[in-house]
DNA sequence: CACTTGACCTGTCCGC
DNA sequence: TGCGGACAGGTCAAGT
């Protein structure tokens, strides 16, 4: 459930924990995780390099190494990308851990750092992935060029619109989703959004008008921007780059709030499938 | 081409 | 208490 908020989370515990790093040795303990093959750096081939930048692109995360190639890697649902170093090590101690003692069995990866530190990449259900690519090479990868604009760009509106303009049959909730036409958005920031602008998520997408269109998209920043602030949504995996929970969730109008009140009329909050996903809304705010 | 469904996985929860 | 099955959801391949 790594959507776009927790993503930005761990990067940003990542460049204040990794940036400067020097990776001293990789063990991979399940090898599916760190894919090789044509174009892809293998484990070894990143050992010693220094780790320069993190970079997010929707819900992928890029740390751009000092031997011009990047580690690119995706969370999906239950990836967590998690930094220990001594007790004694670094400003931030975590406040609201998950974890325990890493490595655990969940962990994929071990990237071993200098400084006595180390950056697991724990993935309980082996969805996710770390993949070592030249790092001009990583802005062409298929399936990161073809991603719409992000809702954090306000500017990107009219690039969304365009590339919604071709789904006009389908539900709004599964355009949402649809990376391709706006990247960043999963299960967790659907609902919220259309619960803030009152559609309804099972609407087809030729029966929003433009203008709740734009409410959409700027909606969707907003209750983003919120969970940034917030550390991202914990449901169950999701923790950043020290170990730590999210808070959005205590602050979720929607989500995993079936039969509790809506906060805005008090009707219960109704769970039902759309798009082939679990899908909160109020059915009095949020009328067909 | 638009759109839906199934597969990938494992841990958890529910009913019997 | 144990056990089968449903469920969780990001993405892609395969299906309609």
């Amino acid at each position: 459930m790594p959507e776009l908020p927790e993503v930005e989370t761990v990067r940003r515990g990542l460049e204040r924990l990794v940036v400067g790093r020097r990776i001293t040795a990789v063990d991979v303990f399940e090898a599916k995780s760190f894919p090789v093959g044509p174009g892809l750096l293998p484990p070894a081939g990143v050992v010693g390099a220094r780790i320069v930048a993190a970079r997010r692109r929707a819900k992928v995360l890029i740390l751009d190494l000092d031997n011009e190639y990047s580690l690119v890697g995706h969370l999906k649902m239950t990836g967590q990308l998690v930094v220990r170093g001594p007790e004694d090590w670094g400003a931030g101690h975590p406040t609201d851990s998950l974890l325990g003692e890493l490595p655990d069995r969940s962990t994929r990866i071990d990237f071993r750092l200098d400084a006595d530190s180390h950056l697991f990449f724990n993935d309980q259900r082996k969805f996710g992935w770390v993949k070592a690519i030249p790092t001009p090479m990583v802005e062409q990868l298929p399936f990161i060029a073809s991603l719409g604009p992000e809702p954090l760009d306000a500017a990107g509106f009219p690039e969304f619109q365009r590339r919604a303009a071709r789904h006009r049959r389908t539900t709004v909730k599964a355009v949402l989703l649809n990376q391709q036409v706006v990247s960043g958005i999963g299960n967790i920031y659907a609902d919220e959004s259309l619960w803030a602008v009152r559609v309804n998520p099972a609407r087809p997408l030729a029966e929003v008008s433009d203008r709740k269109l734009r409410q959409l998209f700027q909606a969707a920043s907003d209750v983003m921007t919120l969970s940034i602030e917030l550390g991202g949504s914990t449901d169950r995996n999701y923790v950043d780059a020290e170990g730590n929970r999210g808070a959005y969730l205590g602050f979720a109008n929607v989500f995993r709030r079936q039969g509790q009140p809506c906060h805005r009329c008090g009707t219960a909050i109704v769970k039902t499938k759309v798009a082939g996903r679990g899908t909160h809304y109020c059915p009095r705010c949020q009328r067909r």
